[in-house]
DNA sequence: CCGCATCCGGGATGATACTG
DNA sequence: CAGTATCATCCCGGATGCGG
């Protein structure tokens, strides 16, 4: 599993990698872990937004983290960010091609979680009575 | 993106459920943001593996994460706990068919994180630069 | 060998208020 | 409209030590 490969000395390297380190994984689990993240990435698959509409989009998050989200998403080149000079000023926030591929990793795992919602959640209430 | 499907109302729900829900989202990014998931199932992926094994696989992984990884992972029917009533007791874990759908999905994020990896590095110091 | 208990710091998140 | 600034909170994760 993870992509095939050859393993010289037998001994599997579950990361794929001979430093034994985790890849650029953490950099994009960093990114992936967050809780506004998946949510603005998927609203922003659906078309560029301005400011308010992708707040209007994410049920419950506050400006302060809406900010912080499209920001660290603009760090890492996930999301674009054009800014209109106008009066008021408008702010438009797109994907990025990098943003659109990690879009359609994280759309399989939407589904993936959407098909075993209800099995993990019996899962936990087996584990919790059993302990 | 995120599957296809048709909007009656022409509203896109980014999510895909009506109910403007995460869908069983967080029960899975809950797992996949935490520090040692994916490590610990791409180790587990190569086979099963007693706790002591897992740590060295790990490297780095304070006994107290393991146990509370491997815990979770169990919880949410990724993993199976075994425990050999011998002396001293011998604890083996192992994927359950839903914990090696899981390594599929995260095998993917895997190979995508190397291959972004010298990119999005790339997009920070740009952005740092900027900022 | 396997795992739990306790203490602790830092980062993620949230509530609220303010600004060009 | 599109953000900052500030304060409070929570929990992950690290360090350490004990126990079966």
């Amino acid at each position: 599993m993870f992509a095939d490969r050859e393993i010289a000395t037998g001994e599997l390297e579950p990361c794929g990698l001979p430093e034994h380190e985790d890849c650029g994984l953490r950099l994009v689990l960093d990114r992936l872990g967050e809780r506004w993240t998946v949510m603005t990435v998927a609203e922003l698959s659906a078309g560029p937004r301005r400011y308010r509409e992708l707040q209007r989009g994410l049920d419950g998050i506050t400006q302060r983290m809406l900010t912080l989200t499209v920001r660290r998403l603009e760090r890492d080149g996930y999301v674009s960010r054009v800014v209109e000079p106008t009066n008021p000023p408008s702010v438009t926030y797109e994907l990025t091609p990098r943003g659109k591929s990690f879009a359609a990793i994280a759309g399989r795992l939407v589904d993936w979680a959407r098909v075993e919602k209800p099995f993990i959640e019996a899962s936990r209430r087996a584990f919790d009575s059993r302990n």
